[in-house]
DNA sequence: ACAAAAATAAGAATAATATTCAGATAAAGA
DNA sequence: TCTTTATCTGAATATTATTCTTATTTTTGT
């Protein structure tokens, strides 16, 4: 329950796309943008909050500036048995682990690593991932560069 | 240059690790937090900002909400020049595709993409990537549940 | 080590925004 | 139609953002 009764109209969106592409957007220039008073945006954001459409607010800082250079791809096999997911909360933990995802095939896992570098990442291979039970192999993909890295959604058009 | 003469002590640190899990939090707090007045913290966030350590702020909006229920990587191959991306740039601007990464090995890229479901997936492969000049094969793996998700980077630690 | 220059911070004053709340309006349900 | 619920506006107040001056610290160059 909760998800299930979310309804949005058209005002909702267009607070979302506004929050989504800059969520420090105050409520005076939202209500400004779209002629409403100050007073009914925010009952909207928090409300939206409330309902977990909105989950968070963060700043999205470069990697460079926290020579943090390199992004992997790990795909990990487990004996995990299908449905329980042991390791993936174990691997979550990990602060340089970004994601975790419970994926189809034999693969077991994808999580996206990043490290300061490619011995960071050994380091991380073996003193982290090469301590916990259950992980059978991994195979590890590395990232050239970055084109794009945005968790923006696609919101429906108010115009339609 | 601009990059490469960043150098970040320990308030900034604070601040991002701050600005990190909640991008709205204002002024006001975390010159308390830190002890600081308002005005100090505003001038290193505008600094942050202009230094491009600091990015964006945006909004995490919850998928399910949007009705955006499955995740895929696919991996593709193409037949760009190595060095050369100009089928990256082409796939970075579809928008339910939000990441888009240069691998190593013979596999060219690697994206994330977003969709309704299973049928908004093979439309978006035949429809859009599927006229996408250069594009020799895709291998797509379907996530099943994501255990996390999220941007944050390590900071280093102000006690150290 | 010293002086000059640059960067950073505090504090006060002002501008702007956030928040609360009462009343008006509209939509949905009985 | 009457009632209930949800949403909006607009005004009042609390809080925050922003600017600017002065003091202090840090850095740089000699």
């Amino acid at each position: 329950m909760g998800k299930l009764e979310i309804s949005l109209d058209n005002i909702d969106y267009q607070i979302l796309r506004i929050m989504q592409n800059n969520a420090r957007t105050n409520n005076a220039d939202i209500a400004r943008e779209l002629g409403m008073a100050p007073s009914a945006i925010l009952e909207r954001v928090k409300k939206l909050e409330q309902k977990e459409v909105i989950l968070q607010y963060n700043a999205k800082i470069n990697p460079l500036a926290l020579d943090q250079n390199l992004l992997s791809f790990i795909f990990i096999k487990t004996s995990d048995i299908i449905g329980e997911q042991g390791v993936a909360y174990t691997l979550a933990e990990i602060p340089e682990v970004q994601e975790v995802h419970d994926i189809a095939g034999d693969d077991g896992y994808l999580i996206k690593v990043r490290t300061n570098d490619a011995a960071g990442l050994v380091d991380l291979m073996r003193n982290t991932l090469g301590k916990i039970e259950g992980i059978i192999s991994t195979r590890t993909t590395i990232v050239l560069e970055t084109v794009k890295e945005e968790q923006k959604l696609v919101i429906p058009n108010p115009n339609a």
